[in-house]
DNA sequence: CATTAGCCCTGAGAGC
DNA sequence: TGCTCTCAGGGCTAAT
């Protein structure tokens, strides 16, 4: 479940290990992901150098030679598994399988695209259930891209201030939880982590959305940066294996206060009259909260 | 226009 | 042991 900070971590790790390479050869495997790749990806991709990185919300965009990007989103499941020059893939056990292509190069099952660069380093795109996707994209024109056009500002930019936010949300009667999952309220925010902002920031999942305003929204927006800051920080403990060869998914849950926690005791408030975590559906998603902590 | 339900997809885990 | 069922959820589209 990448949510900024994974992307973010897996970012970091593509840029120290691909940029400035160039990209030798690149195979599309499996086009049909949640979009189509775009015609001829493949080729077009081939002799391009990797100039930069830089992330926009859950989406990563590499700026590459000859004035295009390539545009990657993890989805839900999407991993970058890499092969860094000179290591051999190591063998791996468990449901994920293994194939062997023509040329006897391994990877995981669900690769679907594979970078191979100019050093030996081999980048594969895994993503089982394939709501992740790739594009093409000017340069020039990133931010015009349909499925960036739309976003609300970076939460760890100066932009996004406790008026921006007020802004936003000014309006709209849907429950807070839905609202900062909406990309277009604030970017990169996922179910995790907006469960725990708002348990940090003390305000209940289920509030109306335009009552956070005022010294809600400046609880709230430092919140939201914090748990951010700390979760790409903590090294997206969880997923800066995520880049690396042998693909290993990292502790996860530990550093959560509430996300995944139902019927455990609150952290901040432990016992009665505290009856812990609970769990509730808000627009078919779970919403993990503090019901005596959060108002 | 605002909001919600449905859909895509596969693996993990629970229950029988 | 092995099957079936449920859940996970990002972001779109269709329906309300």
């Amino acid at each position: 479940m990448p949510e900024l900070p994974e992307v973010e971590t897996v970012m970091r790790g593509l840029a120290a290990l691909a940029e400035g390479r160039t990209i030798l050869r690149a195979e599309a495997r499996r086009p049909d992901l949640r979009w189509p790749l775009p015609d001829r990806f493949a080729e077009r991709l081939a002799g391009r150098r990797i100039l930069g990185f830089r992330r926009r919300g859950k989406y990563i965009l590499t700026r590459l030679s000859g004035g295009e990007s390539l545009l990657i989103h993890l989805g839900m499941s999407g991993r970058m598994v890499a092969k860094p020059a000179g290591v051999a893939l190591a063998p791996r056990e468990g449901p994920q399988g293994r194939f062997s292509d023509m040329r006897g190069n391994t990877g995981a099952l669900h690769e679907h695209v594979v970078l191979l660069l100019d050093d030996g380093t081999r980048i594969g795109f895994v993503d089982p259930r394939r709501f992740g996707c790739l594009d093409l994209v000017p340069t020039d024109a990133e931010e015009s891209h349909p499925l960036l056009a739309g976003l609300g500002p970076e939460p760890l930019s100066d932009g996004f201030t406790p008026a921006a936010l007020s802004a936003a949300l000014a309006g709209k009667r849907t429950p807070i939880k839905a609202a900062l999952l909406d990309q277009s309220v604030v970017a990169g925010l996922g179910n995790i982590y907006v469960c725990e902002a708002l348990y940090r920031a003390g305000i209940s999942p289920r509030r109306s959305a335009h009552t956070v305003a005022g010294a809600r929204a400046g609880r709230l927006v430092p919140a939201i940066r914090a748990v951010l800051a700390e979760a790409i920080g903590a090294g997206g403990s969880s997923l800066r294996d995520y880049v690396r060869a042998d693909g290993e998914i990292g502790r996860f849950q530990e550093t959560f206060a509430v996300y995944g926690r139902e019927g455990e005791p609150c952290p901040a408030c432990p016992g009665p009259p505290c009856p812990g975590v609970r769990r509730i559906v808000q627009a078919g998603r779970s919403t993990f909260f503090c019901p005596r902590r959060q108002r």
